[in-house]
DNA sequence: AGCACGCCGACT
DNA sequence: GTCGGCGTGCTC
């Protein structure tokens, strides 16, 4: 059974530093975790005499035909009995040693078994990437002049792509791709000796070392030419060290030259590891501010926590949360702990992080999935390192390895992006906090001006067992500063009165004030996927992805460059036809109200305002977040229109005018979290209004001005909408009451999904049966059902919606024999606590 | 993931 | 009869 075995598993891992620092003598024989899908449980290898393997220790081991990836879990005195002596190989080599912290094991193995994911993904979700490698088959020509006798066709086209490519050598992989049959053609190849086959080894991320040249004797004798003195003069006024090659451009000299030096006595050049970590802006040293009283209260609240609790810091937007995090977190360096700081994206928060850059100066480090493979390596190596610093970083860095956790912060722990949805594990961050702040028996901070209701209600459940939550709330803004004025518009009257622009009047004269007062604005926009399509204004032809089931969205960068077609499901993109695919005619153009048409219509109407677009097209570039955000707070342009990404972490005081074009595309999601994600978004864009000394004013257009979230928003009443939402929630066994699991089936073929997905319904209608006569409470199946948009590139979607009990034990469900039902083409993923319903 | 093995349909 | 498709199962 499912359970037995990973229960197994946890308990052979969860005692972490006992077997962490036994020295293996007398040990010879290693169980490792092998890094190929579908090889569950453990291998067992037997050890090299030179090698000292450690538990936790990453390995390079031979698996079948090639090596893979493995992790050292526990070693073994004697061979199990069912194994074959002679089946057992040895362990290739130490790829990387020490790698986990000691608490880590026990917080991977529950995220494992939660998630219902293998240990291994959890453990590759955790670790930087690049580490786990495996090895390469690679084929590559013979160099003789034979002449060609006669090949069948498959082997004649893998010659013809080796020939084409300068070092005649290719993965298999790739020549498999682009040749038919490429396996027969390969036997024929490798039969005649035309090409050979080998194994590349598996290449891993190591440290960075650059030379270093170092200043030794400070005495300058007369053993020196003039030349070699100005050179080591120059090393002098360096502080004595620099890297090699910065001396030698520095010098305009040779590295002849230096090693006559070293030669000389008076340098030494040696390799030195150079950390690969992202360099932040240069920045100010910044000092505490002053506190308003609830943020002092709220600061000594936290202080007094030595312990895990999980405390929510609920304040309005420009309460000043990030204060409070800096000063909670100031103590904890100074006993010599660290500190981990999550944030939903970390490119569009470069304020933030510089903000804890100036106040900690470098014992800040940041990790983030769009750092190279070599950053977040040697990022993870000084948080190993164990010396006092912050981590901040995305979803990911929750796993981050700093061994003497003092606090935990989630900042808007609100945000969806905690959440991942695509490979298993479909881990929230916040679960796992709560379980790594436990493990680690520290404080958790909760911060968000919009709680989500799950942490709401845990924040209010003053009897919350095993541990103490604790509310704080910091209901006002810094220096007195009065909430934004919320307008709301009904566009429909708009409409009435004759006005058909997307801008109402009162949008359009605050528009007017902005440059005349020389303050800026912000717009935001609702755009997802269908906003922008194409289609034919003939007769009504949409454009729609070849591959998936959505319209094609229309982005146009630059003035000068083409327009393109892309699909937000699947990446595919295309140059949009100058005529309608269907009729012909040239009345083939874009719809919807994107940041662009926007935009457009700004310069249109208002062409004395500049405007800066803030969303996906023109912050794809590295750093671009940064440099766009730098320049509207340095008063390069008097409005930035942008969707979402206007919502998270922008604090520029500058901004007193906040504009929403269209609210109701939030409103209307068929999702059970539909009001609450509508009502954040907006009260967070709200938000970021009036956050310097001017009054903030806030224009929320909408066609339904009743709804009861822009009544919610107006008021910006968070606990009477939170209170009738949990009602409803309640009511329908929504979390945060009752538990969703959501299954995912997909593949090729569409009939195959279905009735798979048929097949684990039944299966899980029995296991509810079976649960009910265990007197467990009632599950209920929603499903099977097509997902939303049934194909996304090239595959069809089926999904099942679990609705359990709080108290029902999942673990009763037999996962693995349900997983049994999908087939071999057809995968399922398990969603634990999914936030993304469609 | 690869790579065997083994079982069926379309050909010399 | 064999070649060549790809479903299934194993790798210490």
């Amino acid at each position: 059974m499912f359970e037995s075995l990973s229960s197994a598993v946890i308990a052979s891992v969860a005692e972490p530093s006992a077997t962490y620092s036994i020295e293996p003598p007398q040990n010879r024989w290693v169980e490792v975790l092998v890094d190929c899908p579908g090889a569950q449980g453990f291998y067992t290898y037997k050890l090299p005499i030179d090698l000292q393997v450690q538990t936790g220790d990453i390995l390079s081991v031979p698996f079948g035909t090639q090596q893979v990836g493995a992790i050292a879990i526990r070693f073994l005195d004697a061979l199990p009995l069912d194994l074959d002596p002679k089946q057992i190989r040895e362990v290739e080599a130490i790829v990387s040693a020490g790698f986990f912290p000691s608490s880590y094991w026990s917080l991977l193995s529950r995220v494992a078994h939660y998630y219902h994911t293998s240990l291994m993904q959890v453990v590759k979700v955790a670790l930087p990437p690049g580490l786990l490698t495996r090895s390469q088959r690679r084929i590559r020509l013979q160099k003789q002049t034979i002449p060609d006798a006669f090949l069948t066709a498959s082997a004649q086209q893998i010659l013809d792509v080796l020939r084409a490519s300068k070092t005649g050598d290719y993965s298999w992989q790739f020549v498999q791709r682009q040749v038919q049959n490429a396996n027969r053609g390969l036997q024929e190849l490798l039969k005649r000796q035309l090409v050979e086959s080998y194994l590349e080894p598996p290449k891993t991320v190591r440290p960075k070392a650059k030379q270093a040249v170092t200043l030794v004797k400070t005495e300058f004798l007369p053993d020196l030419t003039d030349r070699q003195r100005e050179i080591l003069e120059m090393l002098k006024r360096q502080g004595g060290e620099t890297w090699l090659n910065e001396l030698l451009q520095m010098s305009h000299t040779s590295s002849a030259m230096l090693k006559k030096l070293e030669s000389k006595g008076y340098v030494v050049i040696q390799l030195r590891e150079v950390l690969r970590a992202e360099q932040g802006g240069t920045t100010q040293a910044d000092i505490s501010r002053n506190l308003t009283p609830e943020q002092a209260d709220a600061l000594a609240q936290i202080r007094q926590q030595s312990e895990f609790t999980q405390v929510l810091l609920h304040g309005v937007t420009g309460s000043g949360k990030t204060e409070v995090y800096l000063q909670a977190i100031a103590p904890i360096l100074e006993c010599g702990q660290s500190a981990l700081v999550l944030v939903p994206e970390i490119g569009l928060t470069p304020q933030l992080t510089d903000r804890f850059r100036a106040r900690f100066g470098d014992r800040v480090c940041v990790y983030h999935s769009a750092l190279s493979e070599g950053e977040r390596y040697d990022t993870w190596r000084q948080m190993l390192s164990g010396s006092p610093q912050v981590a901040i970083g995305t979803r990911s860095a929750i796993f981050a390895p700093l061994p003497h956790l003092g606090l935990i912060v989630l900042d808007e722990e609100h945000d969806s992006s905690f959440k991942q949805d695509q490979p298993a594990p479909c881990y929230h961050a916040r679960t796992v906090a709560q379980w790594r702040a436990e493990l680690e028996n520290c404080p958790l901070i909760l911060g968000s001006a919009t709680p989500s209701l799950e942490s709401w209600v845990a924040a209010k459940d003053e009897k919350r067992e095993p541990h103490p939550s604790l509310y704080l709330s910091l209901p006002k803004r810094v220096y007195d500063r009065p909430m934004p004025a919320i307008e709301i518009v009904d566009m429909r009257q708009e409409l009435r009165d004759r006005n058909g622009s997307i801008f109402s009047r009162s949008l359009q004269s605050a528009l007017r004030q902005l440059k005349e007062r020389g303050q800026q604005g912000l717009l935001f926009i609702h755009r997802r996927g269908h906003s922008t399509f194409v289609s034919c204004r003939s007769c009504g032809y949409v454009m729609e992805c070849p591959h998936c089931d959505v319209s094609l969205s229309y982005h146009h960068t630059h003035a000068d460059a083409k327009p393109l077609l892309r699909c937000h499901y699947c990446n595919h993109a295309q140059s949009q036809p100058s005529h309608c695919p269907a009729c012909e005619s040239p009345y083939f153009k874009q719809f919807g109200s994107g940041t662009q048409r926007v935009t457009e219509e700004l310069t249109r109407q208002f062409p004395d305002l500049s405007v800066i677009r803030f969303d996906s097209d023109t912050t794809r570039a590295k750093g671009a977040h940064r440099s766009l955000l730098t320049n509207f707070a340095q008063g390069g342009a008097d409005l930035l229109v942008g969707t979402q990404m206007l919502t998270k972490g922008i604090d520029l005081p500058q901004v007193t005018l906040v504009g929403i074009i269209a609210a109701d595309g939030l409103l209307n999601l068929q999702d059970f979290r539909a009001s609450e994600r509508a009502f954040q978004t907006l009260v967070q864009v709200s938000g970021r209004a009036g956050r310097g000394d001017e009054l903030g004013r806030v224009i929320l257009q909408t066609y339904a001005p009743e709804h009861p979230v822009i009544e919610a928003v107006k008021r910006q009443a968070y606990e009477p909408f939170v209170a009738a939402e949990l009602e409803q929630r309640e009511a329908l066994n929504y979390p945060p009451y009752g538990r969703l699991i959501l299954l995912r089936l997909s593949g090729v073929n569409p009939v195959a999904v279905q009735k798979a997905a048929e097949r684990v319904g039944e299966f899980l209608e029995r296991s509810f049966k079976a649960l009910r006569s265990e007197s467990q409470p009632d599950c209920e199946l929603l499903g099977p059902a097509p997902a939303s948009i049934l194909r996304v590139a090239r595959r069809y979607r089926w999904q099942i919606l679990l609705k359990v009990p709080s108290q029902v034990e999942t673990g009763l469900i037999d996962w693995e024999a349900l997983r049994s039902h999908c087939g071999s083409t057809v995968s399922l993923a398990i969603d634990i606590d999914p936030m993304n319903l469609m």
